[in-house]
DNA sequence: AATGAACTTGACTGAATGGTCAGGCCTGCT
DNA sequence: AGCAGGCCTGACCATTCAGTCAAGTTCATT
């Protein structure tokens, strides 16, 4: 059984250890620093998790059904366009809310997915195969304007982890500002028009 | 004045170096490893090069200048959603001709910019800020649909070096197919519709 | 062929780092 | 209060790794 001192001590340390994970990836950190952040230490790490990798599975295993959830939730009985929305929505909020659960994953990728090429060639593909085919039977059924599925989660993808991934070359573009600041709005219009059918104009006939 | 074996050795060591980086990190990466990818001894490394630092900021230096011709190359005089298109492409082509490039610079950035702020605080914001005016200047002319210019160009990065960074995840999701498959098509569309006028239909008003 | 400069390396050093361990300190329970 | 188990740590070890160096080899030039 786990006490309360186990409860807390194991939350520090995952907590600081994904501040340090995040910002630094893998090899770049090291048990002092995350003994320094979670104010523990370097033994005292040990005594909770096994090892430096054992640490960073944890967190790689929390994240991973954070990170597909939202997918699931696609409705394959509501509307198209808003379910794809509401998609996106999603993902832009969680990049906002959890840069270095993004971050953790982003390094976890660059790096080749060394650690989760299991989970991706397995669960998460099966999944997004799932919804490639909701999307598809949308378009069969005319109730979407026809698009490729990969390439649209991709999209949705990219251009929200790029929010947080990204954060510190934005925030030296843009003053310090807040990245995310109007990037809802800007995504929120360029999904609109993506999933929009294009009216066929004289001038291009 | 360099010699001929010079030459050889130095591109052999920034070559094997760029493998090495951009798929373990600064910190991942170790001499041995880009000493046995250059196929020279370790110590060889330390004679063309001071240290691991100066064989990073090296290909760094050497990346900067390729990274943002492509946005210098855009033309205030030309057809604005022309240019802009064709600066999509050419950031599209850059991420499958020099993915290694790409996935250097999204290491950096993830970790924080440590050796690259400067740069992206002077240079590169500069010439954003330059490139914002133009598009606003399109905007304000009436030769281009409003849209925010930092988002633009944020979504055109995030979507052409997502196909590069995160190249693994998408190999294992499509069976080892060549994530760039299909990828210029869907993003033509996607950027032919965001830069076109949605025409105002009886159904919204 | 001779010579000096450029090139190369095995063997080494010191610092950093993941991990161990023996023993000491708390905490909750009786 | 006493005690058993859980909790914590200083000191230590083995390995890895960036960087050094003295001594050798190759190359261009004459």
């Amino acid at each position: 059984m786990t006490t309360r001192i186990q409860k807390r001590n194991r939350r520090r340390i995952l907590d600081a250890a994904l501040e340090v994970f995040s910002a630094q990836g893998f090899r770049g950190a090291t048990l002092d620093q995350i003994a320094v952040e979670a104010g523990l230490s370097k033994p005292n790490l040990l005594y909770y998790f096994d090892s430096k990798e054992s640490i960073h599975a944890a967190l790689l295993g929390a994240l991973l059904a954070t990170w597909i959830d939202p997918l699931k939730a696609i409705d394959p009985a509501g509307d198209p366009r808003a379910e794809i929305m509401s998609y996106m929505r999603h993902k832009l909020q969680m990049a906002g809310e959890f840069p270095r659960e993004s971050r953790l994953f982003a390094n976890e990728i660059l790096q080749g997915a060394p650690r989760m090429s299991g989970f991706i060639s397995t669960d998460l593909k099966a999944l997004v195969e799932d919804r490639v085919r909701v999307i598809q039977g949308w378009v069969a059924a005319g109730r979407l304007a026809p698009i490729d599925p990969y390439h649209l989660i991709f999209s949705i993808w990219a251009l929200t982890q790029h929010y947080a991934d990204f954060d510190a070359q934005i925030r030296l573009l843009r003053d310090g500002a807040d990245p995310l600041d109007g990037a809802e709005a800007f995504l929120e219009m360029l999904f609109e028009r993506l999933l929009t059918p294009v009216p066929v104009t004289q001038a291009d006939g």
